[in-house]
RNA sequence: CGGGGCGUAGCGCAGCCUGGUAGCGCACACGGUUCGGGACCGUGGGGUCGGAGGUUCGAAUCCUCUCGCCCCGACCA
């Protein structure tokens, strides 16, 4: 392809919405346009990058077995009922949904587990027909509270998703391990470097389930590793061992009863300091309002260490709930008789029809000699002991563990370690589903024993869009892209520098020699003065530049450079279509000159 | 959803406070000189000032409403 013939405009300045580099650099590179807020257009340049991606993650899916298929974007509401996902997604506010003309309700769908358990379903009746994976790479819907960083979060985007079927969780397990590999591969051709991490199955819901984490600074995900290497999770899930205890090896004392004034003073810090301790040894009291899975809504008191946060992810799971939300002031005020701050466990009312529920978490199982607010304003018991004071209550419902990990906190894993908190992007997440979706769904099939039996699901997926934006947060310096081979929208340009007969033939013949031989070129041949080309070949970054220059030519050579060492070469013009193409299957990092 | 900011030519911005014929840089067109790391000179084209309403002799500018976009935050008792 030619320049002079494209569509294809590069920008000098970055636009003012572009916040993060890969977002400004595709922009600039001319690859991509904003439509509206978190809905992007490609062009042709941007689109060939994006359609490389595809067929890489086409052909490792394919090379795994598995099949791909395509389902509807448009799916009917009732669909989303049988899954129980219709109304969690609407209050959630995620799902783009719309009405037809006879008043039916459809979702855009931003993922596809029940269209694929319907398909399924339909036409599987015997343990003989499984295993299968089946696999779509389709335009994925979802309404983000905040679309932000171009095509890292957006509301349209384009993700690959896969779901595996078998009739146990042994084959369940092998799929998922099939699809580990195959991501492990796919990231690797896209030249990322990636972390796998430990992850809260969240709303696609599931057993176990990990994602693929590219490390940047701009990632919209803390994640959690151990400094010994054995271990890294999503924060959402991040466990940690044991923490040290404060009030290791204390006798208990007795508990003395509202005895601490704390006038004013509602966080943990300003009242451990008023009574000169440390936020470790202050009771935290967290009221919450939980929907467990029978429908009934509760009230939950978690106690936890003051120095420590509640992880409301973890959370829900941890109560046996569905949902848990943070009470109303209102409702803290009708159980307690005062305001956040100094609620504590000790004398709780129950609010109205709604029981309340006391757990502790783990950091506080032990805990004696504490401070823990005392139901009055300005006001702390003193001396409590969690075993004697909290864990007698009838209330009380057991030990929990809800912290949110910390930098330096100590790591659960066999190795040890201190835990250190980084940023990323997940670029794919593999979960196993379980029957979550064959029970609710009924997509059974008869086993060896003929009786039925839901099938055990796993879903896979991997956003590509975003994946390609990750490989260029990875892969870029001042002057722009720097793509791995894989991703270039063409892996090689051909830049013509004067317009005199003889070199622009020579460039010409370069190019068409080039086309031939298969390589992937694209051929700089606009009117422009060299500065102009050199800067726009560096920002969209090209893999491998030719430069055909009268200059050279005069001496009989070429330049062929690498973008990314920017090694350059002098190198005969017929000697040009060898040294770009033994390049590139080195992946263009040196140059094959010999 | 809460808070903040911004919408003026394709892109980046000034002008608004203090109302009086809409400007700069880049890009674009034409002519000339240049030509291996975003050239220079000259000439020129292009804007419903996001939209609606209001105040005024007169509104990009003041007021009201509205739409869009960006950033931060979303309760830790």
């Amino acid at each position: 392809m030619r320049w002079s013939q494209s569509f294809l405009v590069t920008l000098r300045e970055v636009p003012g919405d572009a916040e993060v580099v890969s977002h400004q650099l595709l922009y600039r590179a001319g690859m991509m346009q904003k439509l509206a807020a978190g809905i992007y257009s490609f062009t042709p340049f941007g689109f060939r990058s994006l359609r490389k991606m595809i067929d890489i993650v086409r052909e490792e899916m394919d090379a795994t077995g598995a099949m791909e298929v395509d389902l509807p974007i448009l799916q009917p509401k009732e669909l989303w009922v049988e899954s129980g996902r219709w109304d969690r997604y609407v209050n959630d506010g995620i799902l783009f949904h719309l009405e037809d003309r006879k008043g039916g309700e459809f979702a855009l769908a931003p993922t596809a587990e029940e269209a694929v358990t319907d398909m399924v379903r339909r036409s599987v009746t015997s343990w003989r027909q499984l295993p299968f994976n089946l696999y779509q790479i389709r335009t994925k819907f979802r309404d983000e509270i905040r679309p932000r960083f171009g095509l890292l979060r957006g509301r349209e985007f384009l993700m690959k998703d896969a779901y595996s079927f078998d009739v146990d969780q042994k084959g369940l397990d092998l799929h998922y391990k099939k699809m580990d590999a195959a991501y492990r591969r796919i990231f690797e051709r896209c030249n990322l470097e990636y972390a796998l991490v430990d992850a809260d199955s969240g709303a696609i819901g599931g057993s176990a389930s990990q994602e693929f984490m590219v490390v940047a600074d701009t990632g919209e995900d803390a994640l959690v590793f151990s400094d010994a290497g054995d271990y890294g999770a999503n924060v959402e899930k991040a466990t940690t061992a044991p923490l040290p205890e404060p009030w290791a090896g204390e006798e208990e004392r007795p508990l003395k009863k509202a005895s601490a004034p704390t006038p004013g003073l509602t966080t943990c810090v300003d009242q451990a300091k008023h009574l000169g301790t440390t936020s470790s040894r202050i009771v935290k009291t967290m009221i919450y309002e939980i929907d467990r899975a029978d429908g009934e809504t509760r009230l939950a008191a978690v106690l936890i260490r003051g120095d420590l946060e509640i992880n409301e992810v973890k959370l829900p799971k941890a109560l046996g709930a569905l949902h848990a939300k943070l009470a109303s002031e209102e409702i803290l005020r009708k159980i307690s008789g005062t305001v956040p701050g100094f609620v504590g466990p000790l004398d709780l009312l129950p609010f109205k029809e709604l029981p309340i529920f006391l757990f502790v978490d783990r950091s506080l199982e032990d805990g004696r000699n504490i401070w823990c607010g005392a139901n009055q304003d300005g006001t702390h018991h003193a001396q409590v002991s969690i075993k004697r004071d909290v864990m007698s209550l009838p209330a009380f419902k057991g030990v929990v563990e809800v912290a949110t990990a910390r930098d330096g906190d100590p790591s659960p894993a066999p190795k040890g370690g201190l835990l250190r908190i980084k940023r990323g992007i997940e670029v794919g997440h593999i979960f196993k589903l379980g029957t979550k979706y064959s029970e609710a769904m009924k997509c059974e099939v008869a086993d060896q024993s003929q009786k039925m039996v839901p099938l055990a699901m796993g879903c896979y997926g991997l956003g590509l869009g975003r994946t390609v934006a990750a490989a260029i947060e990875q892969n870029h310096d001042d002057l722009g892209i720097v793509w791995p081979v894989p991703l270039a929208p063409f892996a090689c340009v051909v830049a013509v520098l004067q317009r005199d007969a003889h070199v622009l033939e020579a460039a010409d013949r370069i190019y068409e020699d080039l086309k031939a031989a298969g390589v992937d070129v694209f051929y700089d041949d606009r009117d422009e003065r060299p500065g102009v080309k050199f800067k726009d070949i560096d920002l969209i970054g090209f893999p491998l530049r030719v430069v055909v220059g009268g200059k050279g030519l005069a001496k009989g050579v070429v330049e062929v450079s690498t973008r990314r060492e920017k090694k350059a070469s002098e190198i005969a013009p017929d000697r040009v279509v060898d040294v770009v193409k033994r390049s590139l299957a080195a992946g263009a990092k040196t140059l094959a000159t010999g």
